[in-house]
DNA sequence: TGTACATCAGTGAACGCGCGTTCACTGATGTAC
DNA sequence: TGTACATCAGTGAACGCGCGTTCACTGATGTAC
């Protein structure tokens, strides 16, 4: 958007708007989003708690701050780790390493990870504006297996034959994978519902490894996440 | 445990405290179990906050009573989806009623499903005695795929082929399989997986649904998810 | 380059609020004789 | 069956606390001439 700050006052304003979400995501460790706290923050900053309001309106709008910082954050690692691929036909090397890094982030940031993928912040509705952060990841992902799909066409696994209703209520979806695609054919529904599925596997799993549900179940997380994003990676005809 | 109370005073007791649960379960669809308040719950049963010390010694005790509560009301309803197929062995229909059950419950009960499958309590640790009630839902879909497998262990379709690492850490799964199957071998390392993976996509599924993440992908979340579970069916071999 | 004014970051006090938990109490219910 | 005492549910006041937000203010930074 705009270009880099050139007076000090604008310096010194971006550096101290990174500095309240930095704190307040550190909070987010230790609290729920909905008990994060405007004067907790404001008091590790190091400033009275009125200041804070000369950056943030308030507390929700600093709530969506957090959401499109963090979703930022996320897609951005993700899209690294896609792109650290040379190859760009090694699918099942680009999924692995993209869940990984989705998986990684999670377990390095759980509060933030809480705050996109667990309960939604009661009272909060997050606005439009986080939306373009949100897709990233899922365009990295749904990106792999679409393209995958499209460079091998001839020989997909794909049998197209899925009930009207079905069909109907991924539009939306289609319509997403058909637009990262570029082809002019849309992509098969199964392909949509594998996709949507693994997506939703890989989050699952990342959400029942931190949210304790996979405790007295698993040792090694690392290893067992592996094992199931190569499954969902021969699932996908990566 | 405790039979049937007997006099007023027991009678009384029983009543009010499962109103009070009751109405803290009601609350926490308009807010987080964080910001659960003891001091709105009194008001709304219509006594004073101090009388309810008389029925849950702290905050965090009325929410381990919250949790085994819908833990166990989530898995009756569980087990009696999963106990209306009269065929014991038409196993793709039990799991396909048992997850549409979770999912109606889930549907019903926002709030409770958040607190058993959302963002943990920061500050609070769920105790030893909930862990019962959280296993009826588990057993029932383990169990159906593990009975799967004992009914046709000649032509299963696993491959048990599993790196070391991960068998290993796959002990504690296989062995709560194991116990359910009540066979002399265990159940292939390959059905563990599997299994977890489904359990998992099942409730990463319902989660994307309730918390938002499949807002502008999916129409119909009914007919998606019985696409879902139909496919993670095929996935077990049931 | 120097001055006059406008902008804006941060202060500190104040508001009204709801929270969890404690405590001494009242009065109803239950129990032992 | 009747009485004396023990148990216990519920009251109401009080504790110390942290919260989000507002407001008039001070003083530093930026801008126009």
């Amino acid at each position: 958007m705009t270009n880099a700050p050139k007076t000090a006052r604008e310096r010194a304003r971006t550096e101290i708007t990174g500095e309240i979400l930095q704190i307040a995501r550190q909070q987010l460790t230790r609290v729920g989003p909905g008990e994060l706290s405007l004067r907790a923050v404001a008091r590790e900053v190091g400033m009275v708690s009125s200041a804070v309001y000369r950056y943030f309106p308030s507390r929700d709008d600093l709530l969506t701050a957090l959401l499109i910082s963090a979703y930022d954050e996320l897609g951005a690692a993700v899209e690294a780790a896609d792109a650290s691929v040379r190859r760009r036909d090694h699918y099942a090397r680009r999924w692995l390493l993209s869940c990984r890094a989705i998986r990684a982030w999670a377990v390095e940031h759980r509060g933030d990870y809480a705050l996109l993928y667990g309960s939604p912040v009661p009272g909060y509705a997050a606005p439009q504006s986080t939306i373009p952060a949100a897709s990233r990841v899922t365009t990295v992902l749904v990106g792999i297996a679409v393209e995958a799909y499209a460079g091998r066409i001839d020989d997909a696994p794909w049998d197209d034959a899925v009930p009207r209703k079905l069909h109907r209520t991924l539009a939306s979806a289609r319509n997403f994978a058909a637009a990262l695609q570029g082809a002019d054919t849309d992509p098969p529904d199964e392909l949509i519902v594998r996709t949507l599925m693994a997506w939703s596997t890989v989050f699952g799993t990342i959400s029942f490894e931190l949210f304790g549900h996979l405790v007295g179940a698993i040792e090694d997380h690392a290893v067992y996440f592996d094992a199931v994003t190569d499954r969902l990676a021969r699932d996908l005809g990566l």
